[in-house]
DNA sequence: AGTGAAACGGAACGGAGACTCCGCTTGGCT
DNA sequence: AGCCAAGCGGAGTCTCCGTTCCGTTTCACT
C-alpha cells in the first residue's frame, strides 16, 4: 500500500504528546481524537470547578455532568476518581514549581516570601484539590521541596529569615496556609493573607531559637506514602 | 392508685442530670437507666479511639462494635452520627474553656500562651473530631471566643504579643494547628509543637504591623452557620 | 464515500454505610 | 415475685456513588 511512495510517518509515530496527554505512561501512545482532547480537557476543567465549589466529596456525575460529558467518557479518560484528581493536583504542583523556579531568580534573599505569597495565593484560587495536594506525585513534590530548599538557603544566606528554620518548617508552613484557606474560603476567601503575614513575621531573624525540634524529612516522606 | 400514700417523688422528677445526659434538651427529662448510662460513656469513648485512628469517615458500626453494643443501642442514644460528633466536640470544647480559664487566672499577660500550648497539646491528642471542632456548637464556640479576647487583651497589657493582633488572628491561629496536627499526626504527633512555635514568634510584639487587614468576626460567625 | 477503530452516553451494577424495625431482655419499681 | 417501660442487638432497608457495560456515533484515514 505504497500510496505516495513513502511511509515517513507511520500511524504509531510519537510526536509532542504532552501537549495532548501531559500524564501519558512511558509506553507508546496515540496522540488522542480530536473530540477526545477536548473532552479530556473539558473534563478537568469541570473537576476544577466542581471540587472547588463542594470539595473533594462531589460525585464524579456532577463533574460529568458539568463537563457536559458521560460517565463513560469521563471513565475513559481517568479510570478512577483518583486519577482525575490527580491530574489536577499534577497542575496545581506544575504550577507551584514554576512559581518556586521564578522566585528563584531573586536570589537576594525576598525569593523564600515571594514564593510563599504567590503560591498561596494560586493554591486559594484552585482550592478544590487542596486536601490531597501534598500526598500524591510523589516526584513533583519532591521537586517542589528541594526548590523550597534553595529559596530558604539563599534567605538565610542574605538574612532575611531567621537560622534556625529548615525546609521541613517551610513545608509545614504551606500546609498551614493550605488549611486557613479550606478553612476560610467561603466566607473570608482572603483570610489566608492575614495569616500569612503572622508567619511571615515568625520566620524572621530573631534572637531566640524556636523551642522545639523541627520535623524530619523522612517524617513527611512517610505521609506521601500512607498519607 | 395512692400506694405509699404519697407522690412528692413523682416518675418524671428533674434531678441533676447534668452528669448522666450533658445533652439532654430543655425539656422534662428522665434520668437514663444505670445501663443506658453507662453504654453512652462506652460509645463516647469507643467513637473518640475510632475517629481518632480512622477520622469521622468512620463507620458507626465501626463505633457501636468497639463499643461492644448493637446498632440500636447507639442510634437510641445518639439520633444520627453527627450527634455523636457533636457530644465529642462538645468534650473537647468544654475541656478547652476550662483550660482557657485556668490560663486567665495567671493575668501577667502569659495567659495566651500557655493556653494555646495546653489546648493545642489537647487537640493533638484528641485528633478525631478536629475537623468539626469550630463548626458546631455554637454557644461554647462563642463563650471560647470571648475568653481568648480576654487572654489576648491582657497579653496585649503586659505588651506580650503585638499590639495589632486581633481575636479573629487567634482564632485562626488555632485552626492553623489544628490543620498541622491533622496531617502530621500519622507519622509526627509532635509536629503541631515546632508549628506553634513559628507562630508565637510570629505575633510578638513588632515594629512593623501585618500587611493585610483582619477577618471581622461577623466572618468567623458565618463560617459557624454554613461551616 | 467507505470503513473500522476510537470515542460517546447513560442505564445498570455492586458495595458501602447511615439509619430503622422489631422481637427479645432487663433494670427498677411495687 | 411480677410487671412493663426502657433498653438491647443486629438483620434488613434505602440511598448514594464509584465503576462497568454495551449499543450507538464520530473521527480520521484511504
Amino acid at each position: 500500500m505504497p500510496s505516495s511512495g513513502c511511509s515517513p510517518v507511520a500511524p504509531w509515530r510519537v510526536i509532542s504528546l504532552s501537549e495532548v496527554r501531559p500524564l501519558a505512561d512511558p509506553e507508546v501512545a496515540r496522540p488522542l481524537r480530536k473530540d477526545a482532547a477536548r473532552n479530556r480537557k473539558r473534563l478537568l476543567a469541570a473537576a476544577g470547578d466542581v471540587f472547588d465549589a463542594q470539595g473533594l466529596d462531589a460525585s464524579v456525575a456532577d463533574v460529568a455532568r458539568a463537563a457536559g460529558v458521560g460517565m463513560g467518557t469521563l471513565y475513559r479518560r481517568f479510570p478512577t476518581k483518583e486519577a482525575l484528581i490527580d491530574a489536577l493536583v499534577h497542575e496545581v504542583l506544575e504550577a507551584t514549581i514554576e512559581m518556586a523556579r521564578e522566585s528563584a531568580n531573586r536570589a537576594d534573599g525576598t525569593g523564600l516570601e515571594d514564593f510563599l505569597r504567590k503560591s498561596s495565593a494560586f493554591q486559594a484560587a484552585h482550592p478544590g484539590c487542596l486536601p490531597k495536594l501534598w500526598n500524591t506525585d510523589h516526584d513533583m513534590v519532591k521537586t517542589a521541596r528541594s526548590l523550597i530548599g534553595e529559596l530558604l538557603a539563599d534567605a538565610q544566606r542574605q538574612h532575611k529569615v531567621r537560622h534556625d528554620l529548615t525546609g521541613t518548617d517551610v513545608t509545614l508552613l504551606m500546609w498551614s496556609v493550605r488549611g486557613i484557606v479550606e478553612s476560610t474560603r467561603s466566607v473570608a476567601p482572603t483570610a489566608w493573607q492575614r495569616h500569612l503575614d503572622v508567619l511571615l513575621a515568625g520566620i524572621r531573624p530573631s534572637s531566640e531559637d524556636l523551642a522545639h525540634r523541627p520535623v524530619t524529612r523522612k517524617q513527611l516522606d512517610a505521609i506521601l506514602e500512607h498519607g
